[in-house]
Parts: structure tokens; C-alpha cells; sequence
DNA sequence: ACCAAAAATTAAAGCGCTTTGGAAATCAGA
DNA sequence: TCTGATTTCCAAAGCGCTTTAATTTTTGGT
């Protein structure tokens, strides 16, 4: 059933039909009653495609993933932002389009989008330090929210972000306040702006108390399982080993935790482990007592908001650019007590 | 730069640079080459919504993710078959739309995408025993494959599967042959058909070697790490505790070790643990001898050979329904050993 | 009862593309 | 050189909707 066959079966014109249906002023009150109700009893729906070409909105939001960070899309972390701004899409009429983009044709596939009007807007993962992508949008010219920031992009944007260098600044001092003096970071790509926002924190918390860094503490790679291994262990080799870990996602974590057992210690007596939690719904940080303590900021949460401020930013482009930064809270769990007393 | 500009600035007419673009044959192969020409210079890209509307087609596959099972959006086996489906489509010129399913809407919501036109096709995600999505979708006529199977629907539809019952008859068979006779059981929630299926196999391998069952020792609930461990803690307290447990997800078994070593027990010697593994990208299973011992095939390439399925159908719909069922690797890694013989 | 203003409705154009049905140009055969 | 077939191109219709501009109907004041 299209708009002519129920102006027809109405006897009206589809302009007063679509009115109606638009809740346009012009049409009295009385007929716009008999159209809504044809237009149920019909199950019309408008053809989102001719309604975007005579209106010039696609009513649809990109999310481009660079193959690149393929394990991106495939990061928890993605798939529970998604969930996040899925349900405000869909709740304001609009749809999620998904697009895997090769490496190096990043540029052609934003300009793509716009040249084929198949977006009103984007939603920008995981920018980098210095992120071409965000004067490219802003020169194409179609509204963009980027999830964090990118430290080295002068102009200004919009974006919503987790205050992650204070997340790992708290983190650091809580450790230290138990006497914690050597930690070992497990950083994200440090490529990555947030992983590098994270170690500033890391660093910045040391100088503050006067405790020196060792490099040799300091890693970054793959939020994986076996990375956060392979790191946690080679740490756990050295002569001077950490009593504590700050790991970057739960994910990592999990993975120092099986080379602290290999080596026969107990996570939260012998080693203690903080952890920044993005809460993501598969991987809850225990039931009743948090597994880890963590910094914690539902990423589910950060999709929602980001998608509000991209519909707001299409809405009024004037309003923007808009700008979100949100704080992270700090739970106690059972991975960390004060540091061992040397024997 | 649209059709109509382009046309005008070859001084040739719309019709003529559409058919040349689109190699229809009836254009001379001279102004083909000189509009492509012109076509690439000015950077032309057919609108989307336009081009559709002319054909017909969207170019466009829905996946739609009921709200209930939200965690399974998140769920990471749905971010990774998503990344091995979107590339498939990205490589044939489809778009991907993601679409978030209010609870008991869902007869309606799929109603809806047929009606709005919005797409040409559309894949089924996590089917329960009884689905009523197949039999809806067939009615409406929208083209369909589901990832997995429903069991109680005796309709033809096209599917995608992994052989769930051999894979776990098969792990269970490996653990007999170590001598493990009291094997726990850590499911998917058994709503869901996969682990239905899972469930059959391990049932019917303990019925081939005659060895007796108890419903003690068989869990079923979300996969998460939570889940697994507190299962997993619950069977160890049992007074006749498992030597071995089979579980249903990487995510679960990392639960089920947590619960292992909090009773000071060993992964591998003590405790044998096998897994289902999905391979997911960043959980990967080890790097060289893998953590787990696990029935293993890629939930990446599922999604890929689900799109590749399901365009086919798009394109003739008479050569479905088609169907697929995928064997999985008997892969040993550290956490298996021959049960532990009564002190 | 009349007329201007307001309200309600409609015809038709337009969004950017494809495709049908011709028309014009070229070619081949006699 | 002419004719019919072939090749090459084009005008216009159509996809299903919105929206402008125009038309018809209703209202209200005198």
C-alpha cells in the first residue's frame, strides 16, 4: 500500500494524504482523523527511500570502521557503543547503517557517503593522535560526533570523550595510597588517543608523588587476552618485578591475571590489579563484590549520549560543536590490598 | 555533481551517461570511455536513495537484534559475524543497516521493513527452538537466512550452522578418552537452539559410552564470565564434583577457571575445561599452543558465508532455500589432562 | 445576501535516478 | 544511390514521496 493507493481508497488527494500524515496544520482535523485511521488499518508506511529523496534526508546514521582496527568492530567496546546509540536511533525514526572501510580508502568512503547522500551523519571511532578524518568531515561538510578526541586536531569539533587521563590518575594514586611504588601499565595502542591520554594520566600521577617511571613497566598493544598475558608476564620476569597492574580494559586484565597465577601468585594479596571497566553487558565485573577494581564509565552509556548530540548537531547545525566529557567512577574490588611488605 | 550536471557538461543526455556507466550495451564504446572519464574526474556517485527508488532495489541488508537479547548485540559473537558479513556486502555494493528490535515488536518491526522498503534482505540472528520469525519472514516474502537453526520449525528456509551437536558429542568423546567420567556442562541458555543442540550432543555421547548423567552436573544461562564461574563454583561444591567441564564459550570458560583456582585447583591437571571457540579476534585463544582445548570454527567466516548466501538469494531466489553446516576443529591446547585418579 | 479573508483541498512540479519507446545517425547490401 | 537493418542517442515517463502554487470551500462580518 503506497501513498496514491490510500488517497485513492480515501478519495482525497495524496497531498492532503501525506499531510495528514505529517501532521501538517492545513488539513482539517476531522479528515486527518479518517486518514490515520485508513492509514493503520492499511499498515501504510511511507517508502523511507522516495520520502529521503523528496525531503533530502536519509534519516540514517553512518558508523565507518576502518578494516584497519578490524578488532575494533569486533572490540566489545564497539559492539556495546552500537547498542548504546542503536536504541536512540531508533527511538527518533532514525537508521544505523554499518560500513567496513579498507585501509587507506578512508577518504574516498567518507566523501562516497556524502556524494551518495546515503548519511546524515557520522559517528567517528577511535581516532587516532592525529586524525585526518576530522577536517575531512569538517571540509565534506556532514555533521560528525567523534567518540573521544584526537589530542593533535587544532579545529574544534564535536566529540564526547571519557576523562581518561584522570581515570588513570586516580587509578595510579589509589594504588599508591596502598603503597603501590612500582605499577606496570598495560596501555591500549598507544597510537590511539585514549591509550595515550591514559599513560599521561599514568605518568602524570608519578611525578606528582615523586615516583620514578621505569619503562620497563610501561606497555602498550592489543587489548587482548593473550597481549595483556604476554605483557603481564614479561613484567612479572623482570628482576624488579610490579606488585600492582593498571590494565586498560577488563579484557586485558584478564589475561595478567592467568600470568600472575602461572607464576603461582594471588591477585589482590601477593599482585594487585586496577582496571578501566567500560561495563560492557557480557563482561560485568562480577555480581555482588566488583572481580576488579576499576574506573569505571558504561561505554553503552557514551553511545547513547553521542548519538543524542549527532541527532541534536543534524537537527541545528548551529548548535554545535558540542562537546561531552564524562568522569569515571572509581569501585573498590577484590584485586587490590596494599602492597607486599618485602620479606 | 548529479546525473543531470554531469549530462549537461558532456552535452549528452541522461539516459545515454546512466546506460554508459551501468555497461548497458547499447553505447558507443568511444563515449563510454569518454564518460567514465568525466564521470571519475568530477567524482559522480548515483545517489543512493534516487537509483533505488528507479530500481527498486535498496542495496541495502537488515540485521535486526531484539532488544531482549541486547547482551547478544554485545555479545561478541555477533560484533565479529557482523565484521565478517559487512565486508561481503561492502565488496558487492550492499549496505549494512543494523536495526535495534523493541521486545514483542518484533512481528511488527519486520512488517515494517518490508513495507518502507528499506531493505533487500535481511539475516536472523540467534533463532530460538521455535522461531516464529521464518515462518513471518516467508509470509512477507522478504529474502532470509538464519544464522543457526530453529528446530521446531518444519518449514524449508535457508540456514547457516555450525554442526553444535557433533561439536559437542565429539568433546565430550574426547574427554572419556582421558578418562574423565563426571563432566559438567556449561551452556547457553537453552531457549536459544544452538545450545539446544549442544546440549544433545553432550547428552548422546554419555549414552553411547553408557555413562550415566546428572542434571547436577548440566548449568544453562548467559554466557558471560559471572555466569560461568558461579556455575562452574556451584558444581565444584557439589559433593561429587566434575573432573572436567565442557563449556559453550571462551567467555564462560574464563568464569569457570576463576571458580577452579579459587578452590587452590589446577586448570589442565586437577580440572580438564574444553570450550566451544568462535574465534573471536581480540579473545583469541592463545598464541601458539592455545589456552583452552576447544571445538573450534570462526564466527567470522560464518557471517561471511551467511552474506555470501543470502546475496545469492537476493539475486535468484529460486536456487534456495540454501543451507550450510559447518564442521568444526577438535583443537587440544593446555587445559585438558587425563582425569585425576581418586587419591 | 454579499464579499473578503481564512481554511481546506488539489494539481502539478520536483527529488535523482532508470528505462521504455522513439528518433536520428550510421552501416551494409543491392 | 537507395533501403532496410543496426547502432547510437534522446525525450519523457515513472519510481513514491513532499511541497509549492493554485483552486475550491467555508467562515465571518456587514
Amino acid at each position: 500500500m503506497n501513498l496514491k493507493e490510500l488517497a485513492e481508497k480515501l478519495g482525497l488527494s495524496q497531498t492532503t494524504v501525506s499531510r495528514a500524515l505529517n501532521d501538517y496544520p492545513e488539513v482539517n482535523e476531522e479528515t486527518r482523523a479518517r486518514i490515520k485511521k485508513a492509514a493503520i488499518e492499511n499498515f501504510y508506511r511511507p517508502n523511507t527511500r522516495a520520502k529521503s529523496l523528496a525531503t533530502g534526508l536519509s534519516m540514517t546514521i553512518g558508523h565507518l570502521i576502518p578494516v584497519s582496527i578490524k578488532h575494533e568492530i569486533v572490540n566489545p567496546v564497539f559492539a556495546d557503543f552500537i547498542a548504546g546509540a542503536g536504541e536512540t536511533y531508533s527511538r527518533n525514526g532514525y537508521d544505523m547503517m554499518l560500513s567496513l572501510v579498507e585501509d587507506g580508502n578512508e577518504e574516498r568512503a567518507y566523501r562516497e557517503l556524502k556524494a551518495k547522500g546515503s548519511v546524515d551523519g557520522i559517528i567517528v571511532h577511535s581516532p587516532k593522535m592525529e586524525d585526518p578524518r576530522i577536517k575531512l568531515l569538517a571540509e565534506i561538510g556532514l555533521p560528525f560526533v567523534v567518540h573521544g578526541r584526537a589530542s593533535s586536531v587544532t579545529e574544534d569539533y564535536s566529540w564526547l570523550d571519557v576523562n581518561n587521563k584522570r581515570a588513570f590518575s586516580r587509578a595510579t594514586e589509589f594504588l599508591f595510597s596502598l603503597n603501590h611504588r612500582r605499577i606496570a601499565l598495560i596501555n591500549g595502542r598507544e597510537t590511539l588517543d585514549f591509550a595515550h591520554r591514559r599513560r599521561s594520566g599514568y605518568i602524570s600521577a608519578h611525578e606528582a608523588a615523586g615516583v620514578p617511571i621505569d619503562t620497563d613497566m610501561m606497555f602498550n598493544g592489543e587489548m587482548t587476552e593473550v597481549q595483556g598475558y604476554l605483557s603481564a608476564r614479561q613484567a612479572l620476569e623482570h628482576t624488579a618485578p610490579p606488585t600492582a597492574f593498571l590494565a586498560s580494559s577488563m579484557i586485558s586484565a584478564i589475561g595478567i591475571r592467568r600470568a600472575i597465577h602461572e607464576r603461582g601468585l594471588d591477585v589482590g594479596t601477593d599482585v594487585s590489579i586496577v582496571i578501566f571497566d567500560d561495563e560492557l553487558s557480557y563482561l560485568k565485573n562480577g555480581h555482588d563484590v566488583p572481580i576488579f577494581t576499576a574506573t569505571r564509565s558504561s561505554v553503552q552509556n557514551a553511545g547513547q549520549r553521542s548519538a543524542e548530540m549527532l541527532l541534536k548537531l543534524i537537527k541545528d547545525p548551529a548548535s554545535g560543536p558540542l562537546q561531552e566529557l564524562l568522569e569515571v567512577d572509581l569501585v573498590v574490588g577484590q584485586s587490590t590490598g596494599p602492597a607486599p611488605t618485602k620479606p
